[in-house]
DNA sequence: CCCTTTTTTTCGAGCCTCAAAAAAATACTG
DNA sequence: CAGTATTTTTTTGAGGCTCGAAAAAAAGGG
């Protein structure tokens, strides 16, 4: 049951609010951050000249736009760098990569590393992870303050409260509580989160205008997945990080799917299932991993002839279409962003997509959908781990006091 | 980008909050409503004096099992029934039905009206529904506090607003902006309401402990139709109230639709579907109406006997499983309600249902789905209804103030 | 050098919530 | 039957928050 407001969650709620005003808006005046939270000019100033004594904000020059007005010129208020820093892991296929970003947003220090994924045994992959970041965050020339949250990207299934994978495709091991293990390493507070779900928090930071509310992002690689936006928040599943959009069953009984099951959208639409269609193989062949310049190479000789490798791509676009169709028939159409190394061949997948699309209940509106194409995952994977860690910090270090009574009455 | 909290908003919250504590509890003492709300005493009686004052609140007698207790018996807090009143409008298939209740839930007056919806001209229709409103709002005999709010249920599709129907399988006519015409005739602020989303409500109200954050109610009748409740919160689409759960794609290319798109859900599950698949109909027949006493017949002669009927029911159930697993997919298993005639007959469903679900990637856990059924979708509909315009009362007439500043930095 | 314009800070007022104490209302006890 | 214990409700004073208005600050323009 949803809790009273205290009269001191005011204040916490107010100071979160600038603190996010500041990250959204880069450089605003006290006058800006006023006009964007609807609260008084006197409030934005007691609260923000708290956050300056406290180190998290600092008064930077005015932007240089302001010189040619009258007046007072505004003061930019901009977060400090050195406020805090988080430490972002991705872990992906055969590929490991950290990076350290101070509390402002920028990379200061990373790594990236192969790592055979498919073949480690549990410790070593999971020494291989605490490895890395040790090492970056030891390395004395490191310069940030004091590291404040640790968020882990990975693709496959987490569980819902951040804290496991409990699935991968980039491994066979299972249930690996990977942010338990970096909080009891280095004494941080951690996340383990789904890479699309990330993608879809980076794409919130980097287009508002475009992916504000409602959206998906959904990525075409090895496998397929989605992170799902939904009035503003991420949606995740009630036991996992939900969205199993790739398993969705588009033909009962159809192609075999590296799940196990059959007939999913990810066993017609995935690089291995595409490479298995455009090379004439049953559709009982077992999936095998196929490298990215090996799929750019598909996709150009696709655009070369008609053929099985064009077909191949015509039937992924079908399977698409028709989870999307049926994920519109739920809940309306949305802007969608494809990211992986197939979105650089979704020109071939796009017709027989929308086609699909058009005749599903979802798809009366099928024109008025735009698709936008990302290649490339892994930066966006990054920045959404960072944008999530950053603001846990905003508003769970720096606006702290959230549900800590709730303990409260049972002593 | 949400906004501020100022100082005035907190009292109106915390209003809210003691007035739905009021009305989720029934007759709580003030220390309830302090234990639950997590406020403190004093300020739950500063704001239960007010509400008193104003005519909102009554005290009550101190319910019967304190009676054991030591100490000053608790004073129980209940609703005003003449504080305010509703009026429920609910249109189904040939069938209008019209509740007057007052502010503390009961009904106090009722009308029901069989009306030829699938043939009658729009101004007849519209006419009917008025009308009836109008009897029951002028009936000398009625005694209830000012009427603040008109909750219309519609079998169909309604804009996300809540203002209009866009279609419905109950007439052809399509875009009757019934919420405006209510509002203009009567002067009160009314809505226009999907009728699963109003039975996903009902059920919140009715059984809080299994239907509170996440489940759906599925009605199997003529149509097929879904509410679905995510977080605690309805879920509606963008544009329209969403969750086409009975068009999603359940065969492409297969059986015909009453929406004229083949292979939906609905096409294998819905009344029709299931009488026309009985009586060995061609796919293609075109959809008849099919009565509640045919349909209990037709389940009757299903337990009976192996036969056309039972496997009819057990596509049925095919169809249901693939949408559930599809569903299920994205959210992760949730309780499900069946409502409607067919609910009754989710004996010969349920196993073709849940071999089918197993299939799917939502069916992992296919073993603790539980389903829970309820015949008669009517009187939940009403009741959704109802509970939907008195919380509206309860939210934004008792404690208003809402976002009324927003407009003020446009002046 | 003074005026205008815009931004930021200061100050007093008004609310709101909280904790503690007081008051109220009943059951238990001898 | 009176006094005590127990529990609920109300009162009261303190502290904190936001707001509006006014003052102060920091420029450009004439």
């Amino acid at each position: 049951m949803s809790v009273g407001i205290r009269h001191d969650d005011l204040r916490r709620r107010n100071r979160a609010m600038v603190i996010s005003a500041v990250r959204r808006a880069g450089q605003p005046s006290r006058t800006e951050i006023a006009a964007t939270t609807g609260l008084s000019h006197s409030t934005i100033s007691a609260i923000s000249s708290d956050l300056i004594g406290e180190g998290i904000l600092t008064e930077s020059k005015a932007s240089e736009t302001t010189s040619l007005k009258r007046g007072r010129p505004q003061i930019g208020l901009a977060l400090s760098p050195e406020a805090a820093a988080v430490v972002t892991v991705v872990l992906s296929l055969n590929f490991l990569s950290v990076a350290v970003i101070d509390y402002s947003g920028h990379v200061v220090a990373e790594e990236q590393r192969r790592v055979d994924t498919l073949t480690m045994p549990r410790d070593e992959l999971v020494g291989e992870c605490v490895a890395i970041v040790r090492r970056r965050l030891e390395d004395p020339d490191l310069d940030v303050g004091s590291v404040a949250r640790i968020a882990m990207g990975i693709q496959g299934i987490t569980d819902s409260h951040a804290r496991a994978m409990l699935w991968s495709p980039i491994t066979p091991l299972t249930d690996i509580a990977f942010a338990d293990i970096l909080e009891k390493e280095f004494g941080i507070p951690a996340t383990m989160e789904n890479d699309c779900n990330m993608m879809a928090i980076a794409l919130q930071w980097r287009d508002p205008a475009r992916y504000r509310d409602n959206f998906i992002a959904i990525l075409l690689s090895h496998g397929i997945g989605m992170g799902l936006v939904l009035k503003g928040e991420l949606f995740t599943g009630t036991h996992s990080s939900g969205g199993e959009f790739g398993h969705m069953i588009h033909r009962p009984g159809g192609a075999l799917c590296r799940c196990g099951r059959r007939g999913c959208v990810e066993a017609y639409a995935g690089n291995y299932a595409i490479w298995r269609a455009a090379m004439g193989a049953s559709e009982d062949a077992e999936p095998t991993d196929v490298g990215d310049p090996e799929m750019r190479a598909l996709a150009a000789k696709a655009r070369l002839e008609d053929g099985p490798e064009r077909e191949a791509y015509r039937r992924a676009g079908e399977a698409l279409g028709f989870g999307l169709g049926s994920l519109f028939a739920l809940i309306d159409p949305a802007p969608v962003a494809m990211v992986g190394v197939s979105a650089a061949a979704f020109d071939l997948i796009e017709p027989a997509l929308r086609e699909t699309i058009a005749q599903t209940a979802g798809g009366q509106h099928s024109r008025s959908i735009s698709f936008d194409t990302e290649p490339n995952e892994l930066p966006l994977i990054r920045e959404g781990c960072a944008m999530r860690a950053l603001t846990f910090v905003d508003q769970e270090i720096f606006a702290p006091g959230g549900q800590a009574r709730a303990g409260k009455h049972v002593a």
